[in-house]
DNA sequence: GATGAATGAGATTTCATTCAT
DNA sequence: AATGAATGAAATCTCATTCAT
């Protein structure tokens, strides 16, 4: 186990550097050289840890789901108390929030998702999908990946139950519409580099925009 | 003009085949090489009629800001007897249509906002900027990136004008979250490719929401 | 007659643009595009007129050899009433003026020399010996190339007749000494740019000591 | 330290590897692929230890003149005990047998010359600038190209103090006459490959001819 | 004769990955 | 475990030359 520890530290200090260095040059223009020299360790130990460039995107997908998935339960545990509704838009929040902090996630979270339907076509290159496949956490993302839907559709649930969501709506679309608005958000976003505003728009306006927006979809009931 | 046009052919005819194997394969995986044999020319012929593979890239930006401006006034045109709502819906549906069948055009429209906005922060490398900045098209698109832009705000203020649009905020702040949530939504549609269904929501639910909701926000004073 | 005078003032046209251009960019840096751009035809056309880029530079060396000998006959005229000596220093000034003021000629002639001398050792490969066989001037260029230095020689004679020049030396060892003095001043010269000094010496100094300097070793009977 | 020299040795290896290459087929004709198979290396080694064909050029260069200083101070050492007019012309002796031993580095060291002249003058195309920029070893050759003009110039002055020469020319000019004799003399001769001959002139005669006048102009009061 | 579009071999360079140490 | 030298396939781009018109 000790070993098994260890093994862990590097895996994740290796990570640690490659979502810095993914962040700020991307991923195709990110050399595993920059990565090894942001962590000073040679190229050779990362693949000692990781078998792909590939396999280590993944480690941060799955890092990724991880986080998203941490932040949606301690917002439900801090909305607890509160109504359904109220619940849902703290997820909405934590999601928003999350995404802004976490570009790289974000991007990564929907390049999964885009890969393995895109497989399931068997449309992608086959190169690709056998380094995907021989990743470890290849599997590991696959099981966790439908966890922050669920947890969503969840507080839909307890929405309806105490009736502060009205909106009738399937809640796979709600959920839909709202990952839809925060993906368009954080991309428009992201253009914009340390700006505070986009076309004359605060971005704290939008944001604010986007929640009182997603408040009235749920409690319209005829959404 | 003889030889002009026989030029421009050639050239549409290279960005045909340019946009064909880039949203195959997408550009990063495109070989020139790639290109040319699609259309049965040489790679070099290809460098006769475009600078760099950034140039090409750079020509479907503009015809991807061409084509949604077409898309745009044509919308304008067939709304132009109803009300602004309508003709914002309509743009909006537009909007939707146009981006689910270009994919590729979203995505260049996409980086080109996002080269913009890195190189007004001087933060992208140099490379590119060069390669970017002798580009004929660059220009060309810099010309015209705003025109759908403003076609929306238009609309707006004729829906304002007639009584139609109700809702009191920046006509931007509109026009971002309408963008986002096209964005968003053809994001995650993007590589479902003949799937007509995602989560168990139905596509086309899924689009008809969106527009609903637009209707609605556009017609709620309070919104 | 009338068609071959106007080819050849086409030839001579093709001729002057590769002179410039070559000046300017160097051969290897110049592209058959720049040489047809600078006269304002198309690459074709050179083609129907030179069957290489080798041929033109070719072309050019026979300029080059052409030139230096009207150089030398037009000295050995004005000289003709002075000493052998005079004469010859006559020669000297005249070539350091030719290759300073034709530097391309300089190094076309120079080009030629080891070309010839390293294809008679069967060393250069084969590609481009076969470009210059096929050359229309490769043949002219041979039958030229000893002219300059024959008339050098023959004025050293009629120094040595007319008790002008003491120096004892071969007639051609004192050709070499004086070619690769005007070489090497030459070739540092070009280095120098458009400035009037190197190394703290003023270019005009450095070459009246090279021509007082011939005059000593010619008038030496121990030089 | 054991890591350093082994780097060294392999990045010896390759820049003998390209003199020899460069050497026989010319910087231009020579491919990187060349200089990888004729030391049985890949191409991407090479650029392991050098960014560029240009910087290897430059590492060339490098050699080119510690090889001259060396061969300077050595002949200096060997002429210490004799007269500053022996020293310079032993100096001479063996910038002759340096440059007709090494016309690569002959050539390498003028091309670096003109480089640093055509830069400072802003001539040169910007690619090559850059190329040349980042190149390790261009620092280094910045540094050390003056070395063997002071050598030279020392000699002289030494001479002159002792008596055993008795030009009065500035000690630069000098410099630059020699220079130009040697580089004449080693250009005329540089592709006669195994010859001993030309013009009919043995080139040891020539050589020593060009050594005799030296001396002759170094004790000549009035040259 | 003239054009210039088209060719395609080949050049430099990059970088994920491997592997001997 | 870790290194980093070495690989080599592949990418972009160049340009002398050809050839249909």
């Amino acid at each position: 186990m000790a070993t098994s520890t260890k093994r862990n530290l590097k895996e994740n200090a290796i990570i640690d550097a490659a979502e810095k260095v993914f962040s700020e040059q991307g991923f195709a223009n990110t050399k595993m050289e920059d990565v090894a020299s942001e962590i000073g360790i040679s190229k050779g130990t990362i693949y000692f840890y990781f078998s792909s460039k590939e396999n280590l995107y993944m480690a941060i997908t799955y890092r990724a789901f991880q986080a998203l998935i941490d932040t949606f339960y301690e917002s439900v545990e801090a909305t607890k108390d509160q109504s359904g509704l109220e619940g849902l838009v703290g997820l909405m929040k934590s999601f928003i929030a999350f995404s802004e902090k976490n570009f790289l996630y974000s991007e990564a979270m929907l390049d999964f998702i885009s890969f393995v339907r895109s497989t399931s076509n068997g449309v992608l290159d086959e190169k690709i999908t056998d380094a995907m496949k021989v990743s470890s956490y290849y599997e590991r993302v696959r099981d966790i990946q439908n966890i922050p839907i669920s947890i969503f559709l969840k507080e839909i649930e307890r929405g309806r139950k105490d009736g502060s969501i009205l909106n009738k709506q399937k809640p796979e679309l709600i959920y839909l519409y709202a990952w839809a608005n925060v993906l368009g958000f954080v991309k428009l976003n992201a253009t914009s580099g340390k700006k505070t505003s986009i076309l004359k728009v605060e971005i704290t306006d939008w944001r604010n925009y986007i929640i009182r927006h997603t408040r009235k979809m749920l409690t319209d009931p005829d959404a």
